[in-house]
This record gives structure tokens, C-alpha cells and sequence, in this order.
DNA sequence: GGTCTTTTTGCCATTTTATTGCATTTTTAC
DNA sequence: GTAAAAATGCAATAAAATGGCAAAAAGACC
């Protein structure tokens, strides 16, 4: 965890720097898992000061992804994912196709297979379909 | 391209072979790409018969996906996309960013890191995201 | 500080995608 | 063919995301 200046990095990138950037750029730089707007408009709402509406969550979200600071996950879910873009090493996600949970886990860059001719590759992603452990535990045997 | 008895297919999983199943299934197998349930009635709209109601479509893919016959691909986009489970190799989605493209693509399996204790994994989902040779054409610089 | 310009925000309406309830129809077992 | 069970169509509803626009905030300059 080197140095968490948020709206250093809002500003690096060309923006202003708005609380509700910060502020999502900070829950999503906070958390273990990604999280889904909604849910990052949650946990805005358990924290002191005012909170943005849902739209400007939405739009905060875009900016930041569009910037590099935030990158949306390929989900099967309804509800899209994000995480703080941090410039640790790579790593795979979980999904529960119980629960739905997604969680980040440590696991070495894939191999990037061969593309079609003019396609170019930016980035590569390991999704692990399965059961997560409440959920084993749950379905009966 | 073995034999593709869709009727018995879905008989042997279990359920009543019925005409909207049947039809979701070979449209899903006789594709390219993986299709989101709107591409799948605009499709079965444009064949002869009877255009089963769209969620009819919906419940025809929930309960393909079920059963195993098919399954729903981890995707940025809003819409889910699907594609027939065939016992071909593995294989790898690239997904542009720009025009939101998902396409299948020719790759070796990707190793499966460790999961936490009591997780336990049924897939192994390879996405690439980029750009595809026309969007990248369009993209001026 | 104050003033100006540009960008962002909040609110509401709308769109897109998916789900639910229920009466009717279809499938299958006998 | 008959009856039981399951699937379908249609309308309503929900969930997630987007668009328009006036008000507010951010940054640049003084
Ligand atoms: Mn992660
Ligand atoms: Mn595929
Ligand atoms: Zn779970
Ligand atoms: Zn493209």
C-alpha cells in the first residue's frame, strides 16, 4: 500500500477533482472484492459526509474507468464489478455462481493466446467459475 | 460437428423436449459467437415457424444453462451472452471494448491457480480485451 | 478574497435487460 | 385418449443503466 493520494491521481489523469471521485476511487481502492455501484453507493452512505446521488456514482465510475484508475470485470451477474486499478501484481477473480460473491485471488498472468489479424490485446482476464464455501455448505447432498 | 440430436440432448438432461428449447439450443449451436437472448430471438424471428415470446427465450436459456447445454460467458457488455456447450477444446473470448464484440478464439487451457479452502471450481473463463481490427481502424490517430 | 468559464452534480424521466404471476397450452406417462 | 405435470404467452414489474437540463462546484485568473 504505497501512497493512497487520491486526488493526486484524479488530477494526474486530467480531471478535476470532485468528492464523489475521490470518494469512489477511495471505497474501491478500500475493499477486497469489487464492488457493483450500488454497492459502492452503500458504503458511501455508511461514511461521513454527504452522498452523491446514484448517477453521479454511475458517472464517477465512468470517468475513473475511462481514465485507468478503475476497470470494470467481465461478470456473469446483472450488475457490473469494479475494482481500484493498483499496480500490484495480477490476479484471477472467483465467481460463486451461488451467491454471485466475486472475489479477487492470487494467481499468475495467463498466457495470452493468439489473436485474429488487426486485433490488439490490452488486457487479459482469468475468471474461475464455481461454488464458493457457504455455498458448497449449503446445497444439500 | 458430431451429431447434433438437440431434442435427445435435452430428453437425456431431464426435461420436456419442447419447440422453443429445441430451437434456442440449435441457435445457439449454429453460431460463431456467443448471443446475447435478444440475438437469439432476432434469429428464430427471421427462420420459419413460430417465434416463441421473448421470455420464453429467456426461460428456454435459463434452463439450457442448468442442465449443462449451455452456458453464460463472464461479459462487460449489459446484456448476458450465451453459447452452446460443445465437447470441443477449450477455448477463449476476446471482447472488444469498442464495439462490444465477443468472439470465441482457439487457446490452450489456463492453469487453475489455488482457490481459498472449501471453494472449489467448475470453470475456467479466459477473456482478452482489446480492440478488434475494425474498431481499431476507427479509432483515429 | 472575487469573477469568469468549464465541468460536474442532482433530479427526473427514460431505456435496456431481466423477472414474476397467472391463466392457457403443450408435453408426457399411462 | 385422459390426466398430471410442466412450459408458454402475455401483462405487469423489477433491476441496472443512461440521457437531458438547470443548478452547483471546480479551477484559472486576477
Ligand atoms: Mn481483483
Ligand atoms: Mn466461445
Ligand atoms: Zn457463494
Ligand atoms: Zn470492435
Amino acid at each position: 500500500m504505497n501512497d493512497p493520494d487520491f486526488p493526486r491521481r484524479i488530477r494526474d489523469a486530467g480531471g478535476r477533482v470532485t468528492a464523489a471521485r475521490v470518494a469512489v476511487l477511495r471505497c474501491l481502492a478500500a475493499t477486497e472484492e469489487p464492488l457493483t455501484p450500488d454497492e459502492v453507493l452503500e458504503r458511501l452512505a455508511q461514511t461521513a459526509g454527504p452522498v452523491p446521488d446514484r448517477v453521479t456514482i454511475y458517472r464517477a465510475i465512468e470517468w475513473l474507468a475511462a481514465h485507468g484508475l478503475v476497470r470494470q470485470l467481465a461478470t456473469v451477474g446483472r450488475a457490473a464489478r469494479y475494482e481500484a486499478v493498483e499496480d500490484r501484481e495480477t490476479h484471477a477473480h472467483f465467481q460463486c455462481r451461488g451467491c454471485g460473491q466475486t472475489r479477487c485471488l492470487p494467481a499468475p498472468p495467463p498466457p495470452l493466446p493468439p489473436l485474429p489479424i488487426g486485433y490488439v490485446a490490452e488486457r487479459v482476464e482469468l475468471v474461475i467459475h464455481g461454488l464458493c464455501a457457504a455455498c458448497r455448505a449449503g446445497e444439500r447432498r
